[in-house]
DNA sequence: TGGATCATTCAAAGCGATTTCAAATTTTGA
DNA sequence: TCAAAATTTGAAATCGCTTTGAATGATCCA
């Protein structure tokens, strides 16, 4: 069923059905009446590649992974947030998974070369990334989930992870925690960095030593997170609380807690970083979790938003947005247990 | 840079260029070095529109996800091994997400109307699946991941859930248990039936009678489980052994276990599936864990080539899959305890 | 009443590739 | 040496849509 068809079946021109349909004003309401009737009975579509020649537009936008390691829950609740709002605009969301940077960029010069997206969401950057250059470079619209330094005008949105991390760090310094340790994401990943600034500058406030040891970075994963709680509650004197990155971290930590017989809430507090996950609720653990809360999968609606925005004429320079993360207190953070 | 432009550039039609580029063998061989050259050194890549609408193929293949359910570790590590093969052909993947089988089924409309796929993945299939029809009105290849009866001829690729549920259970028996749970899947879902399936022939060829309390149908989450698991421990007497249906339930499993203050590979033990997460290793938990292993990855990458081989003319009837599942026992399934 | 305006409709020209069919050139073979 | 065959190239049609520019009638108003 091609547009050509639907004209025949209904004795009119192509152009006359394609605007009706395209809801243009130069249409007779009766026209556009039965035109669109007979195609929704027809179940004509339009083909979606001669559509997206003779518009210049591919209906689509790209999202790059780096297949082993980003395409986890995080990434999966960003996707449907995403899906969720550009479902709305029968707009696709292209994916693409590589295995190395060199494959990633060759990914977004393949992208933009064939022009097979409108726009490309750009996320996990680390604090000096160049792969903003090279979407400049290719002059392919994007939004950047997060930020970066590199000295260019980009659209963003990111939470307020140092903010996030400073106001934990103090809340349980206020609980009389002395020996808090931050269990962080991937150095150089400008999150990560924010969330270590939020840190230190807690402690500088209150004046409270910053101890190497107390500090981990490394994906977020129960395991990972288990291996690096279990080493620091080994630690003389052991750390009284922990701030987990992300909840897969929480359960890595509880577990940690648990081996070494102490009571997560009493002998040792925590707060972590929620992102929201449906399957995975602070609320519902035992103690439950205190935690700095943002839904990702909201983020990924906003950044869809921000796109179509984007896509629609906005400028770049007015697309910035920090997000606040809000601070739940539960059962797992209380107050240092006495010396 | 259109092949128009790069036609002008070297002194030539853009037949010849075209021609040059895809390989066609009546062209000059130094000119389609001269061709292959220029076109690299102005990185020309054809318009993926113009291409899709010459040739009639989208060069994409669509997944369709239930946003909040769907979208999680299993289905992200899937699309992982799809996108790995599909990458090397330059497909790419088009990822819908919807909210409602209602929308899912428009979702399959759409795709095929508008053409904008080749081939669609189904997954997660219940025993009867309507959608299989659907697609088959549709007209459009599909590769069905998992089983459904439903009377047509379909592609598809599964895993031995039987057999392998089967085996574990057997194993168990053979170690003295003869209380064992059961965390299945949700109910209806073609492989957590075929897993029940299994778990009745092992128990029955040993006359063991079947208990419905120490059965359980849920997602697969960390959570879920370990309310059950923890229900199920309450019961007197209290099973000696869990299957878990993924390793999130494993988690769930370990924290109600732990919380009974019961000790994992003696008291109580357990066998999971192991869909192989690369940040959730079954070696390398504490005790390590006994599993039925099949890579949902390689899963992902098989289908893939699939889809492939049915695109190039592969008749849908030869292309059925039956993977075994390992069996691999370590330190977290024991004989039973003493009564 | 008749020229101007408005509302509708349509034919045809793109969009940027592939592919058919024909033409030009070179090679072959008797 | 010259017709036939093989090689190499190109002009133009095609894919299915949108959109430009023109045409047709109907309506308006002095």
């Amino acid at each position: 069923m091609r547009l050509k068809d639907l004209a025949e079946h209904l004795g009119l021109s192509q152009t006359t059905v394609s605007r009706a349909l395209n809801g243009y004003p130069e249409v007779n309401e009766t026209t556009r009446l039965r035109v669109a009737e007979t195609a929704a009975r027809l179940g004509y579509r339009p083909n979606a590649s001669a559509l997206r020649l003779a518009t210049g537009r591919s209906g689509a936008i790209g999202l790059v992974l780096r297949g082993a390691e980003e395409l986890g829950p995080h990434m999966s609740e960003f996707l449907a947030g995403m899906g969720g709002r550009m479902a709305t605009e029968e707009i696709d969301i292209l994916v693409t998974t590589v295995d190395s940077y060199q494959d990633e960029v060759a990914a977004y010069r393949r992208l933009a070369a064939s022009q097979k997206v409108d726009a490309i969401v750009l996320h996990s950057p680390k604090i000096v990334d160049e792969r903003v250059r090279l979407l400049k470079d290719l002059d392919i619209p994007f939004v950047l989930h997060g930020r970066t330094n590199i000295g260019e005008t980009v659209a963003w949105l990111d939470i307020d992870n140092t903010g996030a991390v400073e106001r934990a760090t103090s809340h349980l310094l206020d609980l009389g925690h002395r020996r808090i340790a931050l269990l962080n994401g991937i150095k150089g990943r400008t999150f990560a960095e924010h969330r270590e600034i939020g840190y230190l500058a807690a402690l500088s406030a209150r004046g409270v030593p910053f101890d190497p040891a107390l500090m981990g970075n490394s994906v977020f994963t129960d395991e990972v997170a288990f291996r690096l709680a279990q080493a620091m509650l080994e630690l003389r004197p052991r750390p009284t609380a922990f701030i987990a990155g992300s909840m897969m971290t929480a359960l890595g930590v509880f577990r940690a807690i648990r081996q070494a017989e102490l009571t997560l809430g009493k002998e040792v507090s925590m707060i972590a970083h929620d992102d929201v996950f449906p399957y995975l609720n602070a609320d519902n653990m035992f103690p439950s979790m205190s935690t700095t809360r943002s839904s990702i999968r909201q983020a990924g609606t906003r950044v869809a938003e921000l796109i179509l925005q984007i896509l629609a004429g906005k400028k770049i320079e007015d697309v910035h947005e920090l997000w606040p993360v809000e601070l739940v207190l539960r059962e797992s953070s209380g107050p240092a247990p006495a010396p």
